[in-house]
DNA sequence: ATCTGGCAGATTTTT
DNA sequence: TCTGCCAGAT
């Protein structure tokens, strides 16, 4: 791989860690207008964007001292495309890609501008962020005092609902610099809100899209804010653009709209599957007006099997008349049929042949655990009920990603850079042959205590000192620890010598609130757990990072990822219960949740947990593609 | 102690 | 749409 700093002429460069790209993704990586690249499933959406970045940082596209912004929904989708940059470029150039999330975008902005709003929208310095519920504003409406009698009745507050209240009022609508016109009761109620939120009580508490709105107005009334930031971005992508909501889509245009800044923006609409997080109706139709952008398709998928990808056509068209379909670059390796329906009496039976089956399957094609995933689409704590213990006799952990640790979400701590920590420092001091992580440990805890990578003296030091306690630790706990207090002092340790108060100040989520004290004991709770019944340290590290159990989570929860074999447990009335709401919605879920699988689909049916006629619709699609149904028993 | 009616939540991102 | 929870009635 270039890892070179040297800049490359363009006619010269050439994808770097793939073998080629699409005529088209060639084109989107090359091009010096706005672009929105509409793409299905497993077309490299996310590498087109690692692609564009590393041509644009090598051949001066982007030139030093400008940035490349990159902005997507969700955190682990930030991460993935920054190291994928890493990968690809000299970290000289690959440090002028800032990778984030909307949410923390516009978190920075106010943090840095914040305090020059004027005073009816200036949130206090020492804000905290809020996680609004249903609950919280049906209280909040209740709780008004009767409005002025020009702008209307108690009852007309009472008759206001909260799904219109926060999406219609309260975020709907750019802020107004001088507030809103008190003309009806539903803008005088969000006004109320906005003024309360920041000005009364003791602390100050703002949500993400509230933050986003803030950000948006102070780029608009601070034209030294907004032209800072167009001399710092000649470019910006957008991830997932499918998902953005009005509140970004707004920010986004107030920065960029009209600047020399090159706008890049790729998702999918038919796996639009956010509609409920306020994702807009058709952003990619809005991007294209407003920006003047030129619109690419994608056409090959390179993760699926060709007889994957025909069945995924039948689902693609029923979300879009107008849907290609795509062209398989992945050759078929399972024999007989990649996809059918399977039919069980009972759960039981259900669990016990699925067991049967993956376990015969890692066998027969030499497949490790993480190479399937069990999907459902809602309640994974009961489908785990069944199946875990069904899986444990067949000698094959499950592990339940959505499980909660304490209040944390296994799949959430373990993107926990406190939770990542403790896993670098037991592996290096307990494991053998720990290389890996000795690398991971110095570099983080380097980046912990501000220690530069060409300091050699602080970085020995530092060398040293992890040494120590390494050894330190080792001789402590020589064994995995047995007891919940053993867990917390193990835990305790780590904390202190990592610093509770570096790790605070380096991630201000963990400044917040009481997330910090969640994620030490969600990991304590996990790190005992995942020791329970294991001699070795490097079995119950194994067992802590799941990495040698087959997965079980939502349909949602595996978006973005890929697995050989997709089973979907429950196509059934009950579990699709939301089908009839939105049927749109409904049938993207199922799309992703199918185009997960690089090689196979089972979807799974048992009388039991429901009828199988109000997704009637589902099963004619399967139909259509000729996917058989087979009783199994 | 048990019944019944009403209603919210389920899928969930974000420092 | 179905389940679970809560309040109030019996």
């Amino acid at each position: 791989m270039a890892v070179l700093a040297r800049r490359v002429r363009p006619d010269d460069w050439t994808p770097i860690g793939v073998e080629a790209l699409e005529a088209n993704a060639m084109k989107v990586v090359r091009s010096t207008g706005n672009r929105s690249v509409i793409a299905g499933p497993g077309a490299g959406k996310t590498e087109l964007l690692a692609q564009r970045a590393a041509y644009l940082l090598q051949t001066g596209g982007a030139p030093a001292p400008r940035r490349i912004l990159a902005i997507s929904f969700k955190r682990d989708a930030a991460t993935n495309l920054a190291a994928r940059v890493r990968q690809r470029c000299h970290r000289i150039h690959a440090g002028r890609l800032d990778s984030l999330t909307f949410d923390a975008f516009s978190k920075g902005l106010v943090d840095r501008f914040g305090q020059a709003l004027p005073r009816r929208w200036r949130p206090r310095p020492d804000y905290e962020i809020l996680f609004p519920t249903d609950a919280m504003y049906r209280s909040f409406l209740d709780e008004l005092p009767t409005p002025p009698t020009a702008v209307g009745s108690r009852a007309d507050i009472m008759a206001i609902t909260v799904k219109r209240f926060e999406r219609g009022h309260l975020l709907g609508s750019p802020l107004p610099e001088g507030g809103w016109p008190a003309t009806n009761p539903e803008q005088w109620a969000a006004d109320r809100f906005w003024q309360s939120s920041l000005h009364e009580g003791n602390a100050t508490y703002l949500s993400f899209p509230m933050l986003g709105r803030l950000a948006e107005l102070l780029l608009r009334i601070n034209p030294m804010a907004r032209r800072a930031l167009q001399l710092t971005y000649s470019h910006l992508f957008m991830d997932e653009f499918q998902d953005t909501t009005q509140v970004q889509y707004d920010l986004v245009r107030t920065i960029f709209l009209g600047t020399d800044a090159v706008v890049t923006a790729v998702g999918d609409n038919k796996q639009q599957i956010m509609r409920w997080a306020m994702a807009m109706e058709d952003p990619f139709a809005a991007f294209d007006a407003d920006f003047g952008a030129k619109r690419t398709p994608l056409y090959n998928n390179y993760r699926s099997s060709p007889a994957l990808v025909r069945i995924q056509h039948v689902l693609a068209q029923a979300l879009d008349a107008q849907a290609v379909e795509a062209l398989s670059k992945t050759a078929g390796t399972v024999p007989g049929d990649s996809c059918a329906i399977w039919d069980f009496s009972t759960p039981q039976v259900e669990a016990e042949r699925l067991a049967t089956f993956v376990a015969a399957e890692m066998k027969a094609h030499n497949l490790a655990p993480r190479d399937f995933v069990l999907l459902v689409r809602q309640k994974a704590a009961d489908y785990a009920g069944v199946l875990e213990p069904a899986f444990r006799r067949g000698g094959l952990p499950l592990r339940n990603e959505a499980a909660s640790m304490g209040k944390v979400a296994l799949q959430e701590l373990l993107a926990e850079e406190a939770s990542t920590l403790l896993v670098y420092v037991l592996r290096l001091a307990m494991t053998r042959r720990a290389g890996r992580y000795w690398t991971e440990c110095q570099a983080a805890l380097a980046a912990l205590r501000g220690i530069s990578t060409d300091d050699e003296e602080m970085q020995a030091k530092l060398a040293r000192e992890i040494d120590a306690f390494a050894l330190d630790l080792l001789r402590r706990f020589p064994k995995p620890v047995a007891t919940a207090a053993e867990a917390r002092v193990l835990v305790d340790s780590i904390l202190d010598f990592v610093g509770r108060d570096r790790l605070i100040a380096v991630h201000p989520a963990y400044a917040q609130g009481d997330w910090f004290a969640k994620v030490t004991e969600a990991t304590t709770l996990h790190l005992q757990a995942s020791c329970d019944g294991q001699l070795a340290w490097t079995d119950a590290l194994d067992a802590y990072e799941g990495l040698h159990a087959v997965p079980l989570m939502t349909i949602h929860k595996s978006k973005g990822l890929e697995y050989h074999s997709v089973i979907f447990v429950g196509l059934d009335d009950g579990a699709w219960w939301s089908f009839a709401g939105d049927q749109i919605e409904a049938t993207a879920g199922f799309f992703v949740a199918f185009t997960r699988a690089k090689q196979r689909v089972v979807f799974t049916y048992c009388p039991r947990r429901g009828t199988r006629t109000r997704i009637a619709t589902l099963y004619n699609l399967l139909n259509k593609a000729g996917v058989p149904t087979i009783s199994i028993g």
